[in-house]
DNA sequence: CACCTGTATCGACACTCGTCAACATAGACA
DNA sequence: TGTCTATGTTGACGAGTGTCGATACAGGTG
């Protein structure tokens, strides 16, 4: 398989998580998919890493700008993987360096799932 | 130990979370704080039971109204405490029933502390 | 008082998760 | 090619978590 050119890695047509949480309850697979994005946001190391990657200038990071956060390398790359898959961060490598940024549909939306909740 | 009269089980002075996400990396504190409100909604049975109190007329609903997700009572009453002690919810006892309702406060808070960082 | 219903706690178990050291892989450069 | 740096993967271990049955507590009713 040669390159393969302009992979669609983001699909619009997905929606990221988000029946609004206060309109009526969650079904066990609505549930299921919007647990997952906020149990990636249920570690402290890992919602540093993210807030780093979140702060940083054009909400963009190299792994080696945000690997200060006290665990080993392993951890980090770990953590990250699982913030990847989380859907809230997306990952490319340029030279030498991983660059991180965020995702701020899938952001804006769990946001969005919360405060409708609270005006509710 | 007779009974104790009123203990103080809600602080209103500590404030909830919320450091915007996105303006800078969070400490280590500040991390910890906010991951467990996240980690609280990181569970597909609490996500619904949450939702389900939130969806309620008022934001408020008796357990026995919510208890309908698909695990034991004992494992309902353990995810309603998780909720609580994360500050998401509150309880209350009337009679024979207990109620629980959404915080708004404390969910405005990590919906902003999102939108911010969507945002950014 | 006894009894019933609704809710919380306890104790145990299986499973998941965070962490690390060791190793593997990818790219840059000589 | 070889070597160095940056990052990812693997395997293992201990801590934490979700779940249940059994039990306890609270309040209503008779």
């Amino acid at each position: 398989m040669p390159n393969v050119a302009a992979l669609p890695l983001i699909q619009p047509e997905v929606e990221p998580c988000c029946p609004p949480l206060a309109e009526r309850p969650l079904t066990a697979d609505e549930a299921e998919r919007t647990a997952k994005m906020f149990k990636a946001l249920g570690d402290p190391v890992r919602l540093r890493l993210f807030s780093a990657v979140a702060s940083h200038e054009g909400g963009e990071a190299c792994v080696c700008d945000i690997s200060d956060v006290g665990v080993s390398q392993p951890t980090v790359s770990h953590h990250l993987k699982k913030l990847k898959e989380a859907g809230l961060l997306s990952s490319e490598r340029r030279g030498t360096w991983v660059y991180y940024r965020v995702e701020p549909a899938v952001l804006a939306a769990m946001g969005a799932l919360l405060t409708k909740a609270a005006a509710a």
